[in-house]
DNA sequence: CCAATTTCAGGTGTACTGAAATAA
DNA sequence: CTTATTTCAGTATACCTGAAATTG
C-alpha cells in the first residue's frame, strides 16, 4: 500500500480519535498557559521556574545534568542557567572533586521566588485535580510515572 | 510571614515532592523528544505535526481557532500555518459565509504525511502505555480529559 | 587518546507585543 | 462603533549545530 492510498483511506473514514499522546499535550498546553499568566509578573518563564523547582529538589546538579533531565542539548540549558544566574536566582560553583563541573544551587532570592509562587501553583494544581478524589490522584501519578519510565532511558531521580 | 521566611522554611525541610503538574510536564518532555527524532527526517516539527492532526479531525478550522486550541496568539499560529502552506501540506480558502476567515484543510500531501507517520506514532504511544492494561488506559484518558476540562474555559472539540 | 562539561559562534524557529486593514 | 480575523513589523527567548578549551 502506498502512502497516497493510506492517505485516502484515512480521509475516507475521517475518524482518528484523539490519542493519549495528544491528550497529554493538551493538558500540558493549558497548564503552561495558566503558569505563564501566573509567573509573568515576576519575570520568570515557565521553563525557568521548572528548572528552579528541579534545583530545589536536587541541589548540586550541573547544567549538563539539568539538560539531560529536560531532554535538551547542554547548550540550550546553558542559556537558561546563565539567565537565572544573571537574575541572581542561582549560584554556580566549581565542584572540588571534578573541576570541569559547575554545581548549581538556589540563592535566597531563588528560594524566595519559589516560596512566593507556591500558593498559586498549588491552587492551580488543585483546580486541575478538583474533580479527582485521592485514589484517582494516586492512580494518575502512578500512570504518569510509568509512562515516563517506559519512554526514558534514565528516569530522573 | 515574609517571603524570605518562607524561603528559609522551604530550604529547611528540603522535601517538596514532585507535583502532578511536574509529572505531566516530564511525560510531555520525553514524548516530545521521541516525536522530534521520529519526525526530523520529514522536516516537520512536533508542533506542525500536531496542528496537522487537529486539522485531520476538524477540517475547516480557521487559523485563529487553531490558535485558541493551542493557547497561543493568533500571530504565532499564523507563522506555523504559513509554513505548512508553503510546504504544500494544507490549503487556505475564503469562507464564503464569512469572508474574513480563511478555512484550513489538508492537501493530499498533508494526508500522506500523516499516514506515513501513523505507524511510528502508534508504536510510540504503545511503548509509552506498554505497562498499562486496558482499564488503566481508559482511566488515564478520563483523568486527562477531566484535568483539561477543569482548566480550560472552552474544551476543544 | 577518549569522554564529559563548559563555553563561544552563528543560525533558525517560536512566540510575543503593537498596530493596521478588512469585513461582519 | 465595536469585534473578529488576518497581516505586517519588530523583538526576545529558546533551541539547535558545530567547534574549541579544560579536565578526568
Amino acid at each position: 500500500m502506498t502512502n497516497t492510498d493510506a492517505g485516502r483511506l484515512l480521509k475516507q473514514r475521517q475518524q482518528a480519535r484523539p490519542s493519549l499522546l495528544y491528550a497529554i499535550k493538551q493538558v500540558e498546553l493549558v497548564v503552561r498557559a495558566h503558569l505563564d499568566d501566573l509567573l509573568k509578573p515576576s519575570g520568570v518563564t515557565a521553563l525557568q521556574y521548572t528548572a528552579l523547582t528541579v534545583l530545589q529538589r536536587r541541589e548540586g546538579l550541573s547544567s549538563a545534568e539539568l539538560a539531560r533531565n529536560s531532554f535538551v542539548t547542554p547548550q540550550a540549558m546553558a542559556d537558561l542557567v546563565m539567565s537565572l544566574e544573571r537574575r541572581g536566582l542561582i549560584t554556580r560553583e566549581r565542584d572540588p572533586a571534578n573541576r570541569r563541573r559547575l554545581l548549581l544551587g538556589l540563592t535566597t532570592a531563588g528560594y524566595d521566588l519559589l516560596a512566593s509562587h507556591e500558593p498559586a501553583i498549588r491552587a492551580l494544581e488543585e483546580q486541575m485535580l478538583g474533580d479527582l478524589d485521592l485514589g484517582e490522584r494516586e492512580a494518575f501519578a502512578d500512570f504518569l510515572n510509568r509512562c515516563r519510565a517506559a519512554l526514558a532511558v534514565e528516569p530522573p531521580q
